[in-house]
DNA sequence: TCTGGGGTCCTAGGACCC
DNA sequence: TCTGGGGTCCTAGGACCC
């Protein structure tokens, strides 16, 4: 890349000196469960997804760092996590633990106070409102905020401090959060996005790494490869088979064969290991998805509860997009068969719709060919969505409903009719039946399917 | 240690178009 | 009448993140 014509004036002079922070909050799902519950401070906190009182079905989303110390960590099943951390509750009930089996396991030793903690389910919308306090706080600090996640954000202040003093800054930010939410916050301070995000984590919980420009290199170096955003297991695995075990090796590896292996990701890999990365802070655009799934506690062979679940699931994503004002153009479903086997069907209409007995005609067909198999959990998607802010339907090809139905469907279509051969007939016709009032533009209207006759007038055949 | 839920991005093959 | 090249869309799967 040096060995180009230099442009006059052009250099990288101002990708140099942005100043960003990624604010990460510490175990956040555990830390506002103690802002409900302050009893909770100091003592270690599970909060559980999929998890009900008293059960073992579900695993950790966020474990508080006293459970930490346990063994409990996030991802872990909770079976598992009640294993190294019993519940407190179990103890103050005096109720039994639950034996596993018939193994004749020794009785456990009485359950020492000390050794238990406590398990919440998560509570989402509480979460959501604690988040927006913090949200509007980091609002208030910065020009640019891009929200990655609900604990999780970056924020560009290049224009609100300096390097000499950007460590008080962050102080400030930090100490607000405190202040008037009640969370604590790790911050990194970074030239770049990716340096930030890897500082704030270096110095959790309460953390606080600044990291100047001419740094960057030198601050990486020595972390492990698993420690890059974006190397996971299986990327790690592959780079410590190559002889990259941190990001100074990586940093110093020939490209090649990065790229080689890993595609346009190797490149990306060597550039942010060597601390270039020129992405600016921007905020998030429109969601690209919107997907509900949920597991069954034993994997279900039987058809019904399978399809009652899709239902439910459909009903879900149909009506969050409705409510976030988005039109979706393709219907997806998962099914993951034991062990642990995703499979994925998706199909894509002709036109953006807002239907939703359309989402769960789709799905129950998407998933037909998996209705007899076992299957351990399953999702409804919608994707390809458009946001067309309040009345974009009325306003552009509204002219073709002369049928007088008032919902926003805008386009009808059917499964492919080489999907489900005998199954699918019944559906077709029902998704047939709500797209009179279909606006297809043209060219779309000529992809259908052939047979599909729900917008003939407009065919010239 | 068998594994919850909600996302994003990338890859790769096939269909289809020009 | 089997044949080039480029582009886009669709689908399925995989890796990864929080």
């Amino acid at each position: 890349m040096n060995d180009g014509p230099r442009l006059p004036g052009v250099d990288a002079v101002d990708e140099e000196d942005r100043i960003v922070l990624h604010v990460d909050a510490d175990c956040f799902y555990a830390s506002c469960e103690r802002l409900k519950e302050p009893e909770l401070e100091g003592e270690p906190v599970v909060v559980g997804m999929g998890y009900e009182e008293g059960e073992t079905i579900g695993a950790v989303a966020t474990a508080s760092y006293e459970a930490r110390e346990f063994g409990v960590e996030s991802a872990q099943a909770i079976s598992t996590a009640l294993e190294k951390l019993p519940r407190r509750a179990a103890l103050e009930d005096g109720s039994d633990a639950p034996s596993d089996g018939d193994s004749g396991a020794d009785e456990p030793a009485a359950l020492e106070r000390s050794e238990t903690g406590y398990y919440r389910s998560v509570d989402m919308e509480y979460y959501e409102s604690v988040a927006s306090e913090v949200r509007a706080i980091l609002h208030d600090c910065a020009d640019v905020v891009r929200e990655v996640s609900i604990d999780e954000a970056y924020l560009d202040v290049t224009d609100r401090t300096a390097w000499e003093v950007a460590d008080g800054f962050a102080r400030h930010v930090k100490g607000r959060i405190e202040r008037e939410v009640g969370v604590t916050v790790s911050i990194g301070v970074a030239p770049t996005m990716s340096a930030a995000k890897i500082a704030s984590d270096f110095d959790k919980p309460d953390g606080l790494t600044v990291v100047r420009p001419g740094e960057v290199e030198s601050f990486l170096a020595p972390l492990e490869v698993e420690l890059l955003h974006g190397v996971g297991p299986v990327t790690a695995r592959e780079l410590r088979n190559m002889g990259l075990g941190t990001a100074g090796e990586v940093a110093a590896a020939d490209p090649g064969p990065l790229e080689d292996r890993f595609g346009e990701r190797g490149r990306e890999l060597y550039d942010r290991a060597r601390g270039d990365d020129d992405r600016r802070v921007e905020p998030r655009g429109e969601p690209k998805s919107f997907s509900r799934e949920s597991a069954f506690s034993e994997a279900v062979s039987e058809p019904e509860p399978k399809y009652e679940r899709i239902e439910t699931l459909a009903t879900a994503v149909a009506d969050r997009a409705t409510r976030e004002g988005a039109l979706y153009r393709t219907v997806g479903v998962k099914a993951v068969l034991p062990p642990f086997e995703v499979n994925t069907r998706e199909q894509s209409l002709s036109g953006p719709v807002d239907d939703p007995d359309l989402v769960e005609r789709i799905a129950e067909d998407l998933f037909a060919e998996f209705e007899t198999e076992p299957v351990r959990k399953v999702g409804v998607r919608v994707a390809n969505l458009e946001f067309t802010g309040a009345d974009q339907a009325r306003l552009d090809g509204w002219d073709g409903s002369e049928g007088g139905d008032s919902d926003d469907s805008v386009v009808g279509d059917s499964p492919p009719d080489s999907a489900g051969s005998g199954s699918a007939e019944q559906k077709t016709d029902g998704a047939q039946s709500g797209s009179d009032d279909g606006s297809a533009t043209s060219a779309e209207r000529e992809r259908l399917p052939a047979g599909q006759t729900s917008l003939t007038d407009f065919r010239s055949d």
